[in-house]
DNA sequence: AGAATCAAGTTATAATGTAACACTTCGGCT
DNA sequence: AGCCGAAGTGTTACATTATAACTTGATTCT
């Protein structure tokens, strides 16, 4: 059974891949029952959070919802464009906007491990309609 | 009628105000559940949704959970620095992060609306023990 | 092969959040 | 004043999200 983790991280990953949009974990969930309907949530949940880990999936804290790296997965921290409008996320790394973070909560002493940035707005497309 | 959704704000913030780390809105409940037993999770949500849109308070999405907003009800958008270790949260704000944000995200024509910036980790005094 | 080990499957339930409807108060109107 | 409609609040019930705890089965090592 050593081999099927892996397995079911894959077919995670092909279903997130296969949205534009973020998907919730149970929406990932319905899909992947069309073909193994006695797929339960601690399932998912764990190759959610084996490929969240490896960079590959974000998890969009605001939403409860998760999506497909669109930068070949990195690790680095993200800025998530959310499009309340359309549902559409884009992704953004700076280094510099991180190092400037970093400097702005450094100054009481804290020390950053994992960078949650998400902004809410409209895209371009769905603001010029 | 009329009155009580006030009180009822307040009594939540002032609940909030106690505590130095993040409630979950079900902590609060059964703090204010004391007082009155009945009281029914749409109350509490409906309160913490008037205070978060007036900047009182702020809801940590990677927590699903909320803090009293430390700075004197602002209404900008809050850096805040979670500490892993203690659970307690500073709030920073940065006029230039914020711009700088808006800046990199707009480059696709995104307009923000609304900012979601947590950053986990260690606080100075967890770090050093 | 047999035992130990550890990942994956399963069941059940906890935690978080909200839709929908009923009720009460308030404010205007006759 | 008394009635009516609007609007906010209380309540019930349920939807959604997430995880604890245990069982099962595969892999590796001797």
């Amino acid at each position: 059974m050593r081999k099927r983790g892996k397995q079911m991280q894959a077919e995670v990953l092909a279903v997130l891949r296969g949205h534009r949009a973020p998907m919730s974990a149970y929406e990932m969930l319905g899909c992947l029952r069309e073909e193994n309907p006695r797929l339960a949530p601690p399932t998912i949940y764990r190759a959610l959070a084996v490929l969240t880990d490896r960079g590959s999936v974000h998890r969009l804290e605001s939403l409860n919802a998760f999506i497909a790296c669109q930068r070949d997965r990195h690790r680095h921290a993200s800025i998530l464009s959310i499009c309340d409008d359309c549902g559409g996320v884009e992704e953004n790394v700076s280094t510099e906007l991180l190092n400037k973070l970093s400097g702005i909560v450094g100054q009481s002493g804290f020390a950053p491990m994992r960078h949650v940035i998400e902004i809410h707005g409209q895209c371009a497309a769905c603001e010029s309609a």
